[in-house]
DNA sequence: TGAAACTTTTAAGAAACCCTTAAGAAAGCA
DNA sequence: TGCTTTCTTAAGGGTTTCTTAAAAGTTTCA
């Protein structure tokens, strides 16, 4: 974990840096507004802990710069300045935390901790198979990159196929996976959607294997 | 915007919920840790503010069973425990912010919105998304510049889109988003709304997924 | 080789889905 | 209160997708 630390008071950087330090933390401590825009944008940090009342400039505007430049890590404001005007301001123009000086230590690792957890919580889950790629959060898919609009049932089918790409499915399995027992089906849909398939995604996307059912096509070509 | 507020006292939870609903926040408020855990499970909010000191049990077992569930909707602890150790011990059982009581209302409004702004893919306090651009510090949107009003509900939605601009979000989630348990909405107010900013915003502001629902539409053009 | 079994392809009517409009109800405001 | 804006509901019409069936093609095996 890799903090960058904004602070010019020479002492309470200090103490805050070893505080760190001993939590295990990397610390890059800066004491300038331009220095901590230069760091932020030179490396990847967890977290930044930004103190307000810089020699330079103020901390806000740091801050609104910072997040100009598209830099997303989680800030963490550090600063006497304590009305409450302050704190909206703050956190409005971009902070996550705030937190006012004099302050206690295990409250600020507590506070830096929650803030990393939230930030690793971040997933995406994109599915790969060969050519094509399908992004279950907004129902689409791509092949070489080029984004193609699949209905409904035409990816639904895919995407059982592509779950378990080794196994073949009877049509039966097929049906029971698309339908809702109440509204069965009793004809050649599966075949018809596959052939759908193949049309837009081509011949070998999708394998039959005779007298049993369908298999997702090998991956390698 | 739609916020779990579960706060046992009578007074600060009105007080609470009457503040949270003049911000246009979708307010949903339970008086006890049960209610709480099955309302947090039953609809999906943007925030959960927890009191701690709860009539049936303690508000950080509640925490930390929501966590166990997989709810992983920011929490923001509300509290008359002030001390560093039971702050530490708040957000290490998993919330993401801890406020003392008595509080500062701006303050509260502040950290709810610094909470929605983390946890969606928009980092800046200000959205943009192309051409338009929504404050909501204010609940303004401009589009080239231009301020345009929206209603409540068009702005919401808007919101909740943008806010994960690539996610697909079905008419039962928006719908669920949009209103409170009590007075639910059965027809089709959710195409109408999505009409009404495509009229104000244009064709392409918002994109149908045929079966699916309704997303974001794509920034390029 | 020829029949049987199985699979692919095509096409068209049916169904589902979404958009649009409009009007009465409700809520907000002076 | 009366006026204006916003909300909800419902219905019509246009479009896409689904289902079905039948014809055409392919493989298997006696």
């Amino acid at each position: 974990m890799k903090i960058l630390l904004v602070e010019d008071d020479p002492l309470l950087g200090q103490g805050i840096a070893d505080a760190l330090t001993y939590q295990s933390y990397i610390v890059e401590w800066v004491k300038t507004g331009k220095q901590a825009i230069s760091f932020a944008n030179a490396s990847q940090f967890d977290v930044i802990i930004l103190d307000l009342g810089l020699p330079d400039r103020d901390g806000l505007d740091v801050l609104q710069e910072l997040r100009n430049n598209k830099i997303l890590t989680p800030i963490l404001i550090l600063t006497a300045r304590s009305t409450s005007g302050e704190k909206v301001t703050g956190l409005d123009r971009g902070a996550d935390d705030y937190m006012v000086k004099p302050f206690d230590v295990p409250e600020l690792m507590a506070r830096l901790r929650a803030l990393q957890r939230r930030e690793s919580q971040q997933k995406s889950s994109i599915i790969t198979h060969g050519s094509i790629e399908i992004n279950p959060a907004n129902f689409s898919l791509s092949q070489y990159g080029k984004p193609i609009p699949l209905s409904r049932h035409e990816y639904d089918l895919l995407l059982h196929l592509i779950n378990r790409p080794n196994q073949v499915f009877s049509r039966e399995a097929l049906v029971d996976k698309l339908y809702n027992w109440d509204n069965e089906v009793s004809s050649n849909t599966v075949e018809v959607y596959v052939h759908h398939l193949r049309k837009k995604l081509g011949k070998d996307i999708i394998k039959t294997v005779r007298g049993i059912g369908y298999q997702l096509g090998s991956t390698s070509e």
